[in-house]
Formats: C-alpha cells, sequence, structure tokens
DNA sequence: CTGTTAGCGCGTTCAT
DNA sequence: ATGAACGCGCTAACAG
C-alpha cells in the first residue's frame, strides 16, 4: 500500500521503466541497461533493480522498444489453413526452426483468398517482420502481380525477407527466396512405379492448371509416360479441386461412365486419393485387385487408409525449416543471394495400393 | 527522381510519415488523419496525400502507432502443436474468429513444454496482445501455478483477456475466462452405448490422470458403469500417453497378456483408437466382430479408419471460436463477468466399431 | 479544415 | 558506474 503511483489503480495502466526505476532508486537508463544486459552495471544495483522489477511484476513494452531501435524478431507463416495435413506439417516446420533461433512465430490463415494473403503482408510491413513466408498455390493474375510485387519491394525496403513455397518467383525485381520440393520428379517416379507394374491407361485426378504444383505433377506424369513410349490420352487427364469429396466424386463419375478405361489412378494429392479410395470402395471395386492407386504428399492418412496408399512423400516439414533458415542466413549475411533457390527432393513410398496388372 | 530523402538509399530505411508529408506538401497530422479516417479532411488534400502514400509505397509503423495509443488488436493462441487433428481445429476457429472480427491470429507451439508456455505468454504481455488463450492439458504442479497466477496478473494488468479451454481456473484472484467442452459427459455417453451393446468387461486405455481430460473422461466411464450397476474392474484401466504408438503398444501388451479379459476397447483419444485398432488388425483380432472399440474426439481420422470409428463428437472449432468470442466482448464491455465460463456439449457418433455382444 | 507540438516507453549517446 | 536528455514514428490535443 502506499507507493504513489501516477494513475488511478485501474486495469490498462501498465507499469513502465519509470515505476521501476523509482522504485530501484535509480534512474531510467540503469534499469534499461540492466534488462539489456549488455552494458557494465554494479552487481548490488543490479539486485535492487531486479528485486524491483519482480516486485512490480514488471514486463517491457515491445512497441517502445522496437520503436527505440531494438526489435522482437518475427517470423510470419502465410497458408489457407491450419487444417490441412501437408500445410501444417510446413508451420511445424516453421514453427520448431524459428523458435530454435529465438524468433517469435506468427501463422496467419487466409482460406485461399488472395486478397487476405496480401494483407497479411502488409500488416507484416507494418510490424516489420524479420520474414514473412508465403506457401501454397497461387493465380498467376497480371493484376495481382504487380500488387505482390509492390508490398514484397516494401518488404525488401524494411529489411523483411520474402521466402516463397513452391510458388513462381516475382519476378528479376523482386528480391524474395525460393524454397521448392520436386514435383515433377516425384510424379514420374511414381507413374513410372505404375507403368512397370504394367498399367497402361492411368486416371489423373488432377488439379487446377493455374497451381505451378499442379503443372509440375502433369509433367512428371507425362514425361514418364514418354519414357515408356505410351502415348498419353488426353481424355483420361481431369482437373478439379484437390479436396476428398472433388476426388469421391469425380471418381464416381468416372465409375458410371468410364469404367474400364483405365487400370489405375493417379490421384494428385492423397486427400484427393482418399475420396477416390471412398468410391471405389462404395462401387464394390478393389484396390488395388480391379484398380491400383496412387497418392501424392504422403500425408499421416496415406498409411491409415486400407490399403496402405502408394504415394510420394513431400518433405513439408523439411520445406518449412529450411524457408527460416534461408531468409535468417541471408538477413544475417550467413548466405549470398545466390543460395536463394532451394528444391528439396521427394522420393515415392510405396505401399499396398498398387497390383501388378495381369492381363 | 532527385526528391531528396535525409538518409542513402540502402535498405533498412523506412519511410515514415514525414516522408509522405514533405510529397503531398501536408503537415503530418494531415497524413495522419487521412490514414486513419477518423477526422474531416478536404477531398482534394486527401487525394493528394493518397497518391503520396501510393506513389512512397508507404504503410505506418505499428510499433509507433501503438506506443501513441492506437492498439493492432491482437489474440494469440498457444498450443503444443499445429499437427494435432483436434486443436489445429481448435486453432482454425481461434483464426476464423479473430480474423472475423479484425483481429490479427497469433499461433504458437510449444511442444508441451510449460516453460515455453509461461514464456509465451510473458511475451504476449510485451506485446499488449488483446487475449491469450490457452489450450491443451497442463501438471497442476504447485510451482506452475504461482508462476502462471502471476503473468495471468500481469496480463490482465494491460487490459490482455486470458482464456483458458479445458482447463481449471487458477484461482479466485486471477481473472480467466474458462471454455471447455463436456468430457463426462460424452464420455458418460459412450460408454453407455457400449454397456447398452451388452460390453461389460471394457479396457479402458486413458491420458494421465494429471489431466483434466482425462478425469473427465474416466469420470464419464464410472458413471456409466455405476448407473448400469458394473462394479469397475481397476485392473481394466491404464493410463499413458495420448499416441497412436501408445495406443498401439498398450493394446498389443494387453493381447499377449489380458486377452480375453475384456470385450470392448474405449480409448480416450481417436489416435489412440487408431493405434489400437492398428493392434488388433495385425493380431488378427476383428473389430467390431471379436473386439468393439471406440474413441474419442471426432477427428477426420475416425472416419478413414475401417472399420469407422463409433466416437465422442468434440466442437474444437466451436471452441476456438467461442474463447475469442468471450474475450472480445469482455473487452468491449457487451459481457458480464458472470458470463465468463461456457462448457460446450458433445455427443455420440455412431459408427461401425461397437458390434452387439452375443455370449 | 490544417498545422504545431507534446508525449507514448525505451535505448542511447554524452556528461559526470 | 550512473544519470540527464534526445529521438525513434505516430497520434491527439490545442491553436489557428
Amino acid at each position: 500500500m502506499g507507493t504513489e503511483r501516477r494513475s488511478r489503480g485501474t486495469h490498462e495502466a501498465a507499469l513502465t521503466i519509470r515505476d521501476v526505476a523509482e522504485r530501484a532508486e535509480v534512474s531510467v537508463a540503469t534499469v534499461s541497461r540492466v534488462l539489456a544486459g549488455n552494458y557494465p552495471v554494479a552487481a548490488k544495483t543490479r539486485q535492487r533493480v531486479m528485486r524491483a522489477v519482480r516486485e512490480l511484476n514488471y514486463v517491457v513494452n515491445t512497441h517502445a522498444r522496437a520503436l527505440a531501435g531494438v526489435r522482437t524478431e518475427t517470423v510470419a507463416f502465410v497458408l489457407n489453413d491450419v487444417r490441412g495435413p501437408s500445410f501444417s506439417a510446413a508451420a511445424y516446420g516453421v514453427e520448431r526452426e524459428a523458435n530454435q533461433r529465438g524468433r517469435l512465430c506468427l501463422i496467419c490463415t487466409t482460406e485461399g483468398d488472395q486478397e487476405r494473403e496480401l494483407a497479411f503482408m502488409q500488416l507484416m510491413r507494418e510490424q516489420q517482420a524479420s520474414a514473412v513466408i508465403l506457401i501454397g498455390g497461387v493465380r498467376d493474375d497480371e493484376q495481382y502481380r504487380e500488387r505482390y510485387t509492390e508490398i514484397a519491394q516494401g518488404l525488401h525496403a524494411v529489411g523483411s525477407r520474402l521466402v516463397l513455397c513452391g510458388r513462381p518467383s516475382l519476378g528479376a525485381d523482386v528480391p524474395a527466396t525460393t524454397v521448392e520440393y520436386d514435383n515433377e520428379g516425384g510424379a514420374y517416379a511414381i507413374t513410372t512405379n505404375l507403368l512397370a507394374n504394367g498399367h497402361r491407361r492411368i486416371l489423373y485426378l488432377g488439379g487446377m492448371l493455374e497451381h505451378t504444383t499442379s503443372v509440375g505433377r502433369l509433367l512428371g506424369y507425362h514425361r514418364a509416360l514418354a519414357d515408356f513410349g505410351v502415348a498419353p490420352d488426353p481424355t483420361l487427364i481431369e482437373h478439379g479441386e484437390f479436396t476428398r469429396v472433388s476426388g469421391y466424386e469425380r471418381t464416381r463419375a468416372w465409375l458410371q461412365q468410364g469404367a474400364g478405361r483405365f487400370t489405375a489412378i493417379f490421384a494428385e494429392t492423397d486427400m484427393v486419393a482418399a475420396g477416390a479410395l471412398a468410391a471405389l470402395e462404395d462401387a464394390g471395386v478393389r484396390v488395388p485387385d480391379d484398380i491400383s492407386l496412387v497418392g501424392y504428399d504422403d500425408i499421416e492418412l496415406a498409411s491409415d487408409l486400407r490399403p496402405r496408399l502408394t504415394t510420394v512423400h513431400v518433405p513439408y516439414e523439411e520445406l518449412g525449416r529450411t524457408a527460416v533458415r534461408l531468409a535468417i542466413d541471408l538477413k544475417e549475411g550467413r548466405s549470398r543471394e545466390g543460395d536463394q533457390h532451394v528444391v528439396l527432393g521427394t522420393h515415392v513410398v510405396v505401399r499396398q495400393s498398387v497390383a501388378r496388372l495381369h492381363h
């Protein structure tokens, strides 16, 4: 009781460094120095200050500190949905790496809305985040491109690194780091697996071609066919959403109208594969005995399905970690601009959803 | 070209409101007013300012703005792992509700480390977050309790709301909001389901009793047994981790040593149930024909398993949304302290993993 | 309607 | 080793 504080004792009146200084009977400068620990202070004085801090339950004000030039390093990660198994694995990687390096990690969800992504990037500019990491497909609008470029330059201007995960560069005038994984190689490898098992007519349940992910995977599929001397059948190539229901619906439609036209299905994501599997199951089609099925991403679900899904492993967590690492290393000058494009490898995980075709 | 800026043109030199003012040939106050939009400004002046802002690609500095009293409202959500299906659903709810109300959402992962949770709460104090939402079990250490209390009071002092999701209150002297769901009721209901199907010896694969979640669920189990006049067998109650491997290992051990002692398994989470199912499958035990199995949480996985898992639905997304809503409503005076404890309902989702017992 | 100016809380010279 | 004073970029009185 009785210490005279300047304001009424209500809430909202946060303690300042001055309160601590008064209580410890030192100047604010001394308190600042004790807290920062970057300057010699007499042991006894330090004790007094620390005691006052504890007794008052004081913490610094981040904003004031930032304004004075000492920033709380923050890494921002932007994705469309935290619940998505693959991106959440990337988020986990970002989180771990950021924390390990003493950075705060901020996660934002866009629900696929480009506007929100842009707004969030602006916000990060305002907050002077040390890095902004973007993941997930984008429509490659010419109009959006311009806005991205502008904001990206703004980020660069405040020393904030922009990292694009599996996304096309914004052009030479926008300094950004790119981390991706080998979509094409993975698709090639798993298509090869089907081909080696005798499959020739492979239904391709793809995503939208605006997404570079889809482009890469489809490319791998085609290259594998070409290498096996199989002429691709364009009518077997489908485009749709990367969702379970999309996989279900599309497969059901094919079973009704195009049954017999294919012996295997390549689903562009495990989620789509899960939907496809459910449709096959509902139609009484056995996997892999009647139809073989492969996915892509190797999310946990892949080994929960029955049969366990043969798929392509994508190192999502590593993707997140790498993004953070590159951003920080570059900021601290431990890396040259030249290192700023990394492609992580993918590989096939063989499980039980592919059968050798006997004809 | 040739506008004279005060610093060398390198990076790191962010634009200030003054740059904009100079370019628009107005005072900084006018720029501030245009940007805030909370004060009359002549249309022509506004135009000039906006043009300068665009041309310069300027954004405000959050920290300076915060220091001057205008905060970017931020909601912080703390959980152990973004990849966990149930908590990530809660995170999604938090995200959505926060964004919908114009708040920034910050997500932090602790990996189960209480120290990190505490550190993060401190950080949020420093950042003056408008709300901090905690989810996940805690060990109810007397020592931790004290530290939580201290930080919680600190949060309160800066007007930051603390919300505990499914976690015991920190005591009457710590103002906090609690949102939980009915663990006991759900466990009661699903146990009842097993009992109604004739099961009497139900192996209980539980979590650690330090977690209130486990306490609640076990309570429901016991109450259901009591209501059916079944004497509980303490040796059928197991405690362990909430992981898939734990479920697998524990079930395997039981199959080797205690087979025949139970006709059904109640796994305290779907993850544990998934592990149990795998163990049963590997041992050639059919579900539900030989052994019935139920879980808890109703994560997506529950309907991917074969057989589809009968489980208790927990409204995780709603939990997150409610947490945010309560915090904001209270801050804005739209709610009284009395409303600050909400219990959401749970219900059984009947699928295919329980069979009627014929003996 | 617009400009001037005094803080917001902290880090950091420069004196002492 | 410690203290006094200025400035970080912005908002909000107060004048005009």
